[in-house]
DNA sequence: CGTCATGTGTCGTAAATACTACACGGTTTG
DNA sequence: CAAACCGTGTAGTATTTACGACACATGACG
């Protein structure tokens, strides 16, 4: 959907600057992934990935797998999983929060962590 | 995963009950499948069919669609759209909710909807 | 008793997903 | 200058998703 094959790549490039084992080969290897897949994921030439090797990628990267994951188009399965336990509650939270600025979020983020229930 | 068909199956009986038009035949025509294919996803001998499918069946059936797509292993593409343009955010607080009880994220649902932002 | 509706068994398939394997030409480096 | 490394083009594949088409036996029903 939007661009990350070229997030990724720029990532990366900016990563071998400081540390030349940043190759698409080498990183793919660390990743699990063959090099000839991993240049095309780059590229934009292929989809993104599944989830479990966009997380592996994320953390070789050292970024946060929840924002790849969205950035390769999907939603973690483990949030999807708590959702489906309470589909109604959720669905409306969820679609409630859609316009509110993330400031109003946070405060929501931080009040539930502060536990007051 | 659940019991979709099973549940399904189960709801379209008892509308049947009282209206002869809720056979796997017509409700399939209406919902615009196959009859084998209802049948079949019925009997848990197919998958859950697609969110789009799950959700004209849900309406036709008088079900809430998001707890008829969560029956189905699923989370509306929607509420994905959502969550993914905030990745962080959502993630946070999905998972600081996971654990609450049911009138704790109800509470939070009751007070954004009266929007204090 | 014939017609019509019902549920279901069997078979097939188009498209998407998620990759691997191999090879090739260019660049770096010891 | 050769060995190693680099990115990438081409081809192929196993699996999953999401159905449709057709035919058949059973049972209701007017």
């Amino acid at each position: 959907m939007t661009h990350f094959g070229p997030t990724v790549r720029g990532i990366r490039e900016r990563l071998r600057e400081d540390d030349r084992s940043y190759s698409v080969r080498q990183v793919a290897r660390r990743v699990g992934i063959e090099p000839a897949y991993l240049s095309k994921i780059e590229r934009g030439e292929v989809a993104p990935p599944s989830e479990a090797t966009t997380v592996r990628l994320a953390k070789e990267l050292g970024e946060d797998p929840d924002v790849m994951v969205a950035l390769a188009g999907k939603v973690s399965a483990d949030l999807q999983a708590i959702i489906r336990k309470r589909p109604r509650l959720f669905a409306e939270l969820i679609r409630q929060l859609k316009e509110a600025p993330d400031e109003a979020l946070l405060r929501v983020v931080r009040e539930v962590r502060d536990g007051n229930w």
